[in-house]
RNA sequence: GCCGAUGUAGCUCAGUCGGUAGAGCAAUCCCUUCGUAAGGGAUGGGUCGUCGGUUCGAUUCCGACCAUCGGCUCCA
């Protein structure tokens, strides 16, 4: 797909500023041998061997400096093309690039691109393997800023020696450089892990351990509710909910093939009195079992189950963090037995069911959507035959063009045992955040020997329909928080009503409003601290509290409560309601397509 | 797991170039009874992440470990 100029223009600054630290880094630490260093959604980054030392953000300052004069000193960027044995003579130095000569010699390429940077007789000059684009010169580069230093492997395969890498950012001005650390500063504010403390909604304990996050009353009403709802959605559908244990048996994951691909990622159970076990990594083999505990008929068929149950990885310990990766996910997990002629409705309408749930909560786009699909170059890490496969692939494919989602292929996504359409969001920072999924598996039901009675009276394996529509509770919380900022929709707010009594004379009538609106089914506190008014307002304010009911002794008087919103400006305040008119709002905007 | 950074009161953070620490908010108590985003005062609260080493003495220096954060790798 071309580009538009505008992204060539951005492309160019960031390459050029780029190649302008890779100069500045090599006038100030001699050896240094460049890797690579391209431009990035968010700005760019250089992968480069020092050696022994290590370069911290400590040397940012230094180094910063030594880029600006190179920016200061305006100096050209040519391009030339040169032979793959010239460029093989030129770069003899760094095996480095000489890999990626041989890689693109392997390609076919004949002449190979080169960037000079300054001339070699003035003070700063680099010479570099790249394909561009690149601006005119130095001084174009008007804004930048390095951020972070983090560690990578070469090639980005965890064999390989890990390079340093420094990660930063440039603009065509200072002030567009501005905004963009503004508006970092900004995203961060909306991080789960800040506003799930603020609001209490979930926490961690050194004492119960990393990866285990655990549920506040708070965190927990969120739970529940996106549950409640979820199950009535799928429900109507005609999912029934079951329950299965966490533990099992090591041969039901040998069977279902997880064992042989997620070895290192199974948490190992024993007793003393030679138990031994697997926790969950997945439910859909339990599952299964349910499935096959009794003689099915294609008129059965589809056959959903649903579940909401805790789940284990033994993740590497350096990849969990916040809620977005644990050790004890709670996932909401669906699966569908169906006829091969069912399939494709059946991922139809829980693609239906994906979109309305998420578009309701202002959470989708098309675009959003991927079709994850084998890595045809590695036919190893799958189960299941290829021609089975093929099928699932081009169903999805279907299933995306009759939808008009605007999915785009991700080869080597799939799942162990069949291709999926995925959803992917970002969180604050931008970075994605995979929750609902659709997959089709033709092999699991094989592998467990699951089948039905068709109408012919043979026995044939059923289709299997994977789905999350929350995925897990943990990632859809963080994912919530971070898009609403806290402010969730009145359905999700933990407390839905704040009743604020203006002094402790009000206390009792503020009570009497709670209790009857308890019995609504509407969750409320009364604040019955001495602290001012004003200051239970802020309190409520803060915890982003939809409702504030303010009773004084004029509401009292008058059967009335007064009735503020959250919002940021102040003008919250919508004046003095009916208590019997502040409930039927109430109820309102507690359905969820309602703010 | 790998590279790097960080860890001081419930929270946000200051501080100690080696002589065992301080603020604001929160909490408790007292005064205040308030009209739409912080009323005032007093009090309590920390083996300065854990363990070890160096030292007359370590929160501070060194080491290991634990936890958190940013990346890499991985993600059924």
């Amino acid at each position: 797909m071309d580009k538009a100029p505008q992204d060539n223009k951005n492309e160019a600054l960031k390459h050029t500023a780029e190649h302008v630290l890779h100069t500045a880094a090599q006038n100030l630490y001699p050896g240094l041998k460049k890797v690579m260093g391209p431009p990035i959604e968010s700005g760019f980054y250089m992968d480069f061997d020092l050696k022994e030392q290590n370069i911290t953000p400590d040397d940012f300052p230094k180094i910063e400096a030594e880029m600006q004069k190179i920016i200061d000193a305006d100096l050209p960027l040519k391009r030339k093309e040169i032979t793959v044995e010239k460029a093989r003579e030129l770069f003899k130095e760094n095996q480095y690039k000489l890999d990626t000569i041989d890689k693109l010699e392997k390609e076919g390429e004949q002449n190979l691109s080169i960037y000079e940077l300054g001339s070699p007789e003035k003070k700063y000059y680099d010479i570099d393997l790249c394909k561009g684009p690149h601006l005119e010169s130095t001084g174009e580069v008007k804004a930048f800023k390095l951020t972070e230093v983090a560690g990578a492997y070469y090639l980005g395969d965890e064999k390989n020696k890990m390079l340093q890498r420094i990660y930063g950012v440039a603009f065509p001005s200072e002030k567009e450089l501005n905004e963009h650390l503004a508006l970092i500063e900004e995203a961060k504010k909306r991080d789960h892990r800040k506003i799930g403390q603020q609001l209490d909604l979930f926490c961690f304990s050194e004492l119960v351990g990393p990866g285990l996050p655990l549920f506040t009353p708070k965190g927990t009403i969120i739970k529940e509710e996106l549950q409640k709802h979820v199950e009535k959605v799928c429900r109507e559908y005609g999912f029934k909910k079951v329950m299965t244990p966490h533990l099992a048996k090591i041969e039901l994951f040998e069977l279902s093939g997880h064992t042989k691909k997620f070895n290192q990622e199974l948490f190992r159970v024993t007793s003393p009195r030679d138990h031994e076990f697997v926790m969950k990594p997945v439910q859909c083999p339990h599952q299964t079992q349910i499935f096959a505990s009794k003689l099915r008929s294609y008129k059965d068929l589809p056959i959903r189950y649903m579940e909401s149950e805790k789940q284990y990885r033994a993740e590497k310990p350096g990849e969990i963090g916040g809620l977005n990766r644990v050790y004890a996910i709670t996932v909401e997990d669906g699966h569908s037995f169906c006829t091969l002629e069912q399939v494709k409705d059946e991922v139809k309408g829980m693609v239906s069911i994906i979109r309305d749930f998420y578009s309701a909560l202002d959470l989708w786009d098309d675009s959003w959507t991927s079709l994850s699909f084998r890595d045809y170059a590695r036919p190893e890490k799958y189960i299941g035959d290829p021609k089975d496969w093929e099928q699932c692939e081009k169903l999805l494919k279907e299933v995306a063009e009759e939808m008009h989602l605007d999915a785009i292929v991700n080869e080597g996504e799939a799942a162990l045992y069949g291709p999926k359409i995925d959803v992917l969001f970002k969180d604050a920072l931008g970075k994605e955040i995979q929750i609902p999924t659709v997959q089709v598996d033709f092999a699991t039901a094989k592998r467990f020997g699951l089948y039905y009675i068709d109408e012919n009276g043979q026995k044939t394996p059923p289709v299997m329909v994977h789905r999350a529509i929350l995925g897990s509770y943990e990632r859809m919380l963080a994912l919530l928080i971070e898009h609403f900022s806290g402010a969730f929709p009145v359905w999700l707010s933990p407390v839905q009503v704040q009743i604020i009594p203006v002094s402790d004379r009000n206390i009792d009538y503020a009570t009497k409003i709670a209790s009857v609106l308890t019995n609504e089914d509407i969750r409320v506190e009364v604040d019955k601290s001495d602290s001012t008014m004003q200051s239970k307002i802020r309190d409520a304010q803060i915890q982003k509290t939809p409702y504030m009911l303010i009773v004084g002794d004029k509401e009292e008087k008058e059967n009335t409560v007064s009735v503020r919103l959250r919002t940021e400006e102040d003008k919250g305040v919508i004046g003095i309601e009916e208590f019997t008119d502040i409930i039927t709002r109430i109820y309102l905007t507690k359905s969820m397509n309602l703010w």
